[in-house]
DNA sequence: CCAGACGTTGTT
DNA sequence: GTCTGG
DNA sequence: CCAGACGTTGTT
DNA sequence: GTCTGG
């Protein structure tokens, strides 16, 4: 992962594409390991289950972190303190409500320069032995525009000047760490409407990546 | 002291 | 593990 | 997040 | 309506 200037991953198995994410199945990520000298690639399970969980089940629920209450959540703070990472991603899918009448409309979101999307994350270890488990949520925060044009929350985005503080490689207080990225980031993101297909994780692979890659902006009053 | 909770999303 | 409620 | 299920018995 | 699975 050069982007990212990482290593690996050398344990699990080669990264493979994921065209439509779903909770509890493995994502990359990268984050910082003193034993194997600076930052490490790895597939951890996304849905983050804390140590003294009685069973994996919570992850499925524990998807995103709310950066207003990370810091102090039982759940999330010791993530928080010491156990942050980088989730990349090439985009990620919104769901607006329809003003008029029911159903959703599901969105890609996308830098428009066609650079990662690198996400806020933390991890966590449940489980001992044999049955030790890694997994991860992703912050989230209020949305700022343009994304208030499809929903009211975001995750919360690290433009690449970030990425070494929020792995603490640098130092940051709490608040700058948890601070939304700047206008004129956020300008360069691109808000796409997609089919509905996106909705069921069953549906994943190339030809789904065809379908989004086929949407172009639409203004937002001529979708409905 | 022990028992029990510990989370987010969205929508109403 | 750690905090809150009883 | 959305899609899809929504139950009990007993036995291993 | 609400929970579970992906």
């Amino acid at each position: 992962m050069a982007e990212f200037d990482a290593i690996g991953p050398e344990f699990d198995e080669p990264l493979r594409p994921d065209y439509n994410v779903a909770p509890t199945t493995q994502v990359p990520v990268v984050r910082v390991s003193a034993s194997r000298g600076g930052r490490v690639v790895d597939s951890l399970r996304w849905g983050l289950v804390p140590s003294w969980s009685s069973d994996l089940s919570v992850g499925a629920r524990m998807i995103n972190a709310r950066a207003e209450s990370v810091a102090t959540k039982p759940a999330f703070r010791s993530a928080f303190a010491r156990r942050r990472c980088l989730v990349p991603a090439d985009g990620w899918y919104e769901w607006s409500a329809r003003p008029d009448g029911p159903g959703k409309q599901a969105w890609y979101l996308t830098r428009e320069d066609g650079g990662s999307c690198v996400f806020a994350g933390l991890w966590e270890v449940w489980g001992s032995g044999d049955e030790k488990v890694a997994t991860c949520s992703i912050v989230t925060t209020d949305a700022l525009a343009p994304l208030t044009e499809v929903h009211h929350r975001m995750p919360l985005l690290l433009p690449r000047e970030r990425w070494a503080e929020w792995l603490g490689e640098s130092p940051v207080d709490a608040d700058a760490l948890l601070a939304p990225p700047s206008p004129e980031w956020l300008a360069g993101m691109e808000l796409r409407p997609v089919g509905s297909a996106v909705g069921n994780v069953r549906n994943n692979g190339p030809q789904l990546q065809a379908a989004v890659d086929r949407s172009t902006p639409v203004p937002l009053d001529t979708l409905f």
